[in-house]
RNA sequence: ACGCCCGUAGCUCAGCUGGAUAGAGCAGCGGUCUUCUAAACCGCAGGUCGCAGGUUCGAGUCCUGCCGGGCGUGCCA
């Protein structure tokens, strides 16, 4: 059952019938404040000054064209206009009923569904992971898998950073380093000899900004990779090699649902490079500036009247990630068929995704039935709010990161419950700690910038997965105490004013997950579960469970089985791991 | 110079298409463990929502201007 879709629809059709423009939102939120039950519609007001009448006749009109009967309690008009609904405590037994009986919560599968196709992570092949990748893999994964779980397609897209100038110049720095070596007679250099590939990447870097001679033989090698050289390739594919076990690593570590499966690198598009060139070209886009091909519409024009030109071919023939995105793009709804292309890229490429898609529209590369979505991220920022630079030094690597939070969540483990038996506090470790770190970044709103902090990220108190974690721990402590299985059946009957609050929250996973979706924004859903685990804190405070009478205890144990299953899978939608015991 | 984003409690941040007296978490102060895990709970204190105008029944939210910060702006991705 979704609360606030029921209202709305419902009220939405009164206020029609009470003579208020055809469509006029209900505007129903949950109520602000107690006092004020448990929702509020605020649309009497607009759709009042729209027929220019008074919100509260136009409110006493809306309630006498409205039945909520079956569900609610009291309806009544407040202040200006509101109108607040006080639920029905045996209605809301009854939903709650109908959502413990459900393995999925009663949570509606879409339909009809859409395939979506979400491209996230995207890390450059070229050097390691670093934390600047955590955001785009985290947010990105974490909303493939609630998309998923609401019935859509979805198919994940790992557009890795797999060709282009940087290839080049590490196919030219190694090429360098053999040649140096072979003239001193000592032993070849090769890719699987390296011991750090970032350290590699690095250095090549610091040649290329420093030595034009260098520069140039890099160009070189960009070159030779486009036309196919034989060598440069096999290189190329060494290090890819290693580069995706690595990525891999770090996200089976991480717990991201990507797999190599979901790898669908720059270098795939290459022989549709052209094609798209000419594409744009016969739909008359296309125009040459400063020995440069580009796009230029009206939509960004300065008010200079100069445009910003989308440049789609540099002027030594070489193509640019714009031609691979609008490839992408095509490739996304021709081929994989996607209905909406999501995007979670750090919002530093605004810009860049403003013109891709004005690009793709002009170009009828995408139809207008197809949402093509930008999803941007803040920064990642050190100490001092100061950006993260690769080249700067300093950055940390992510499974430097992830070890060393496992680790410092451990010994956390190890001090608060030091009789666990080893194994589950490995187990228990490995969940907290990882958990930490994604919930620390998915519970910011993502277009905030990300202050990375050890002390944030590790602190294992507040607003955290450790939080929800314990809670959910507790929850099942009951149930292991009283030596029961899961399956308990009997009625609800909510009595106390901590389970009725705790009823309405567990009703709310609906909503909140559509408003995710909708808005691709998972800190709504850190945020649900986070009140969901205060008000089931406050209920384990004040509403004892095994002790309790029958049949208040048999109601309390579902509810708290209720409450147990809906964290899981809210957590489980995060990526976040629950466990039993901590 | 232009474009985009941001400015909310001491700190880190929420605030859903404009709604009722702006909310959390840390930090601070004060209470709660012979009773289902105190990684918890309850309470107190803390604000000219950057500044100034405007739109209206109503503005943290929308518009304009200013101040302050970040990012981006033709051949890297």
């Amino acid at each position: 059952m979704n609360l606030k879709h029921e209202l709305e629809s419902r009220i939405s059709a009164a206020l029609t019938a009470a003579g208020a423009p055809a469509g006029s939102p209900a505007l129903v939120a949950p109520a602000a404040k107690v006092e004020f039950g448990d929702y509020q519609a605020n649309g009497v007001m607009a759709a009042a000054k729209k027929l220019k009448t008074k919100p509260r006749d136009l409110a006493e009109k809306v309630i006498a064209n409205l039945d909520l009967s079956d569900l609610a309690e009291t309806v009544e008009i407040a202040g200006p206009g509101f109108i607040n609904i006080t639920f029905k405590s045996d209605w809301l037994s009854q939903q709650l009923a109908t959502a413990a009986e459900d393995e999925r919560l009663a949570i509606a599968k879409a339909a009809p569904p859409q395939r979506v196709v979400i491209d996230y992570s995207s890390p450059n092949l070229a050097k390691e992971m670093h934390v600047g990748h955590l955001r785009s893999t985290i947010i990105g994964d974490a909303l493939a898998r609630t998309l998923e779980f609401l019935g859509h397609d979805v198919q994940r897209q790992n557009h890795v950073g797999d060709w282009g100038t940087q290839f080049g110049m590490l196919c030219a720095y190694l090429d360098e380093l053999t040649e140096v070596r072979e003239s001193k007679d000592a032993e070849r250099v090769t890719v699987a000899k390296l011991p750090d590939l970032e350290e590699f990447y690095r250095k090549a870097k610091e040649r290329f900004d420093t030595d034009e001679a260098f520069a140039n033989k890099s160009r070189d090698f960009v070159v030779r990779l486009q036309s196919g050289d034989d060598a440069v390739l096999h290189t190329r594919f060494q290090f890819l090699a290693i580069s995706l076990s690595h990525c891999q690593e770090v996200y089976d570590r991480l717990g991201a649902t990507l797999t190599p499966d979901d790898v669908c690198g720059e270098s795939f598009y290459n022989d549709d490079l052209p094609k798209v060139v000419a594409d744009l070209d016969a739909k008359g886009l296309l125009k040459e500036s400063e020995g440069a091909q580009c796009v230029f519409l009206d939509a960004f024009k300065n008010k200079d009247d100069d445009i910003q030109p989308f440049i789609v071919q540099k002027s030594d023939g070489g193509y640019l990630y714009a031609t691979t995105d609008l490839a992408a793009i095509r490739h996304r709804i021709g081929t994989l068929g996607g209905d909406r292309l999501i995007y979670v890229v750090g919002s530093e490429q605004n810009f860049h995704f403003q013109q891709l898609f004005a690009v793709a529209r002009a170009a009828e590369f995408a139809p207008k039935n197809v949402s093509l979505e930008y999803v941007p991220f803040g920064m990642m920022l050190g100490k001092g709010r100061k950006r993260f630079r690769t080249r700067e030094g300093g950055t940390i690597k992510l499974m430097d990161l992830l070890d060393e939070a496992v680790k410092r969540a451990g010994e956390l483990v190890a001090e608060k419950n030091p009789s666990l038996p080893e194994t589950e506090r490995d187990d228990i470790a490995r969940a907290v700690g990882i958990g930490a770190v994604k919930y620390a970044d998915l519970s910011q709103n993502r277009t905030s910038d990300y202050v990375f902090s050890w002390d944030k990220m590790l602190s294992l108190e507040g607003n955290t997965a450790p939080y929800m974690q314990y809670a959910y721990a507790r929850v099942r402590s009951i149930f292991r105490k009283g030596r029961l299985s899961d399956d308990v059946t009997g009625r609800i009957a909510l009595t106390e004013p901590a389970e009725r609050v705790l009823a309405v929250r567990l009703l709310q996973l609906s909503e909140t997950l559509d408003a995710v979706a909708a808005d691709c924004l998972p800190n709504i859903l850190c945020s649900y579960l986070f009140d969901l685990a205060g008000a089931f804190m406050s209920f384990y405070e004040t509403c004892p469970v095994l002790k309790a009478d029958e049949p208040t205890r048999t109601s309390r144990l579902m509810l708290s089985d209720l409450t147990a299953r809906t964290i899981r899978r809210g957590l489980a939608l995060l990526g976040i791991e629950t466990v039993e015991r901590m």
